[in-house]
RNA sequence: CGCGGGGUAGAGAAGUGGCAUCUCGCCGGGCUCAUAAUCCGGAGAUCGCAGGUUCGAAUCCUGCCCCCGCAA
């Protein structure tokens, strides 16, 4: 059910990874079907450092969509010009667009953020929502300008969230985000939204997460520690060192307990668990990977490597 | 040729040239009011695949397959 004004609206979507696929997909699967599509260049991935095409370049693929992957977005602002746009739509590309480009289309850069802004602008709103435990997140659409995250808000919507890791949360607010949009769209293009700018004395900002960041600190409180497994799954995940050799953690429990262990000490729960003092509270641990080797569950790691019990993890 | 670790019983691990081991699980039995308790007994492995060296290979050499850590 295509309507046909849709068809006559030039869009350039641009974005790379799930979160943005989501979107275009729901883009179009609403008739919004865009001219072309900029996404970032293949990455050398996994071990034999294949490149592997963008989600949203697949997705584009499918649909038989101009795909555009220029290394730096500037060199394609002939051929965006060009392509004549009426409107460009943004999702998690990766590069920060200069004002040159955003001043191309008729009705300006629509950006999808997932977070409320002006709290979280920046590159990883979603972890850092969880990792600060709160309970109510969303996605906001904005008008973009010249600055990150900056610019004034054409819609919003808020969602309570528990515990939920990365990935899910990702999906839910591209689904909301994707749906907002769609919402949006045609009363901003005939004119009916008033662009409503930022409270800027307000904005937070979030940064680029590191490799380093998955470390687990076991100074901290179990339910910190907690939070940031469930913000750095699947990446860059969260790890703790066992003589100089990478243990990967990816489920686990919180157990609260009045301990008077050092922080990072391995023992067993009264129901034999394998658990890991913290800084506050007790984590049991459920999922572990250890360098080289296989995801096992912490029974199998316990009867293979019995010497854990008493080690402390730093 | 990006760097590195690994493949041994259902699971996880020891074992660097000389009898195939350990923990857990599983099966059978004992003890117990009871058990994620404990005791006794048992099954289960062509040591990833193929070739080579050797009196003898899980172990050394060559090739192949598969898995994983780093690396975005």
């Amino acid at each position: 059910m295509l309507k046909l004004i849709n068809q006559n609206l030039r869009i350039i979507f641009i974005g790379t990874p799930e979160f943005a696929a989501i979107i275009l997909e729901k883009l179009i699967k609403s008739g919004y079907f865009p001219i072309a599509v900029v996404t970032g260049p293949d990455k050398p991935s996994g071990r034999k450092q294949i490149l592997v095409p963008s989600p949203v370049k697949v997705l584009a693929e499918k649909n038989k969509i101009p795909i555009f992957q220029p290394e730096k977005i500037i060199n394609l602002k002939s051929e965006i010009k060009n392509l004549d746009p009426d409107l460009i739509i943004l999702a998690a590309y990766g590069q920060i667009i200069p004002k040159d480009i955003l001043d191309i289309p008729r009705y300006g850069a629509l950006n999808i953020h997932p977070s409320l802004l002006p709290k979280y602008r920046g590159p990883s709103p979603i972890q850092t929502t969880i990792l600060n435990g709160d309970s109510k997140t969303g996605v906001t659409i904005i008008l973009m300008d010249e600055k990150i995250d900056h610019g004034p808000i054409l819609g919003q919507k808020k969602i309570i969230i528990n515990k939920i890791d990365s990935v899910e949360l990702t999906k839910i607010l591209a689904e909301l985000g994707g749906d907002l949009l769609i919402e949006i769209l045609p009363k901003y293009l005939k004119g009916e939204i008033k662009p409503k700018p930022q409270n800027h004395s307000q904005a937070t900002y979030t940064k680029f997460i590191k490799k380093e960041d998955g470390r687990i600190n076991w100074q901290k409180s179990a339910e910190e520690i907690e939070r940031m497994i469930r913000a750095y799954y699947p990446w860059p995940s969260v790890f703790t060192k066992i003589k100089n050799k990478i243990l990967k953690i990816f489920k686990v429990k919180i157990l609260k307990i009045n301990h008077k262990k050092e922080p990072g000490t391995v023992f067993l729960t009264e129901k034999k668990e394998l658990a890991v003092a913290c800084g506050q509270d007790a984590l049991v641990l459920e999922e572990v990977q250890f360098e080289g080797k296989k995801r096992i569950t912490a029974q199998e790691f316990i009867n293979g490597y019995p010497w854990i019990i008493n080690f402390i993890l730093k």
